[in-house]
DNA sequence: TTGTCATATGACAGTATTGTCATATGCGGT
DNA sequence: ACCGCATATGACAATACTGTCATATGACAA
């Protein structure tokens, strides 16, 4: 949590430190990251960041908070307009949210991409799909197969944890080229939708 | 490429040197891994490893060569026995050398894991699939589809991407546990199966 | 004007890294 | 016994990083 300090700050300096941050961050692992080159970017001299924040994780974890926020709220306005659709591309259009993003602000959808390849575990569970959500989409799938679009047998968490990694790693190699993504997943969610299809 | 010095050296000390670069990269990623912890790991001053090989990057190609040398004979070995599998059989099977080496040499696929994280071109490089291999197992899968076991509008290419990345990154995450990792795949692999099989 | 207090600042200590280099060492041949 | 050469060695320069701290600054209140 950032000290009082740094709300104290009138908002415009607020938002210069927090851009150098996402500069940072979207160019450095975490580990990588460095203090010295965000203060740098900032035009803050070295004490003064530390006057704001506790150290790098702090910076990390304002940052990161923030982005999520935006991303869920993207996240929710789109889950709203496919509450109809199969459980597939419902979760496939969730994940899409993220191109959504990346268009308006490619900076933040970079620091998922550079981010989201750190080990340190501290960063890791950042990245992690939440069981919750999965769960969510576990019972979508509950009732596709009553509905009769799917088979019966069909191992749903797999589905999910197969289209979770398949979109982020897709996501990752392809990266800025939200077109390129989405024909590339579309080829993917094609084979998987054959493959669980009651016929 | 090591210097001749290196190659002077008496085998138990090549070896030691190695062993000591392979507990290193196994555990730090190429770009924080250590000179200095690697040398105090072998037993040998700074100046030593210096004249054995140019930098860092020297060592690295050397040990991820001889790394990746192992794997293939594993696949070679492996492949005789698949030949008259399905395209996605043979495919997956290779891939799954990397497990049968994890068995023998766990700190070989830790690496593998571990680096092929890295961002750094010079490092990605050794973990991409080469075309060569892709093409090869794209006619694997024509073959299939004359034998009618696999639907012609199947997208070959995007088939082994996909496999190719979930194998990759189940292997990732999952990691040490071979049977974990088999159980993993089989269940991604059904659903391929089904997917692009002719009714 | 003076005093107080939050904030601004950059020098500093501590640590780690890589690659170089001058010198020491020891072995093989003469 | 001695010489020369390949190799062994650790000190060193250069660089980068984090987090701390004593001091400077400037705004506001009395």
């Amino acid at each position: 949590m950032p000290k009082e300090t740094f709300y104290n700050l009138p908002e415009s300096k607020q938002k210069t430190i927090f851009e150098a941050a996402v500069q940072e961050f979207s160019t450095q692992r975490y580990s990588d990251a460095s203090i010295n080159q965000i203060v740098k970017s900032a035009g803050i001299p070295r004490g003064s960041f530390y006057q704001y924040f506790n150290d790098k994780a702090d910076l990390f974890v304002f940052v990161l908070e923030k982005i999520t926020a935006e991303i869920k709220a993207i996240e929710q306005k789109n889950m709203a307009d496919y509450s109809d659709c199969d459980a597939l591309t419902q979760f496939a259009n969730r994940l899409a949210s993220t191109i959504e993003l990346n268009s308006s602000r490619p900076e933040y959808t970079r620091i998922t991409m550079i981010q989201s390849k750190e080990s340190d575990p501290f960063v890791k569970k950042f990245f992690e799909l939440q069981e919750e959500h999965k769960r969510a989409v576990i019972k979508l799938f509950e009732r596709d197969k009553q509905r009769g679009l799917v088979r019966e047998d069909v191992d749903a968490a797999a589905v999910i944890d197969m289209v979770y990694l398949l979109s982020k790693e897709t996501f990752y190699t392809i990266g800025s080229d939200g077109n390129a993504y989405q024909k590339r997943m579309e080829a993917f969610l094609k084979i998987i939708r054959d493959g669980i299809r009651r016929s």
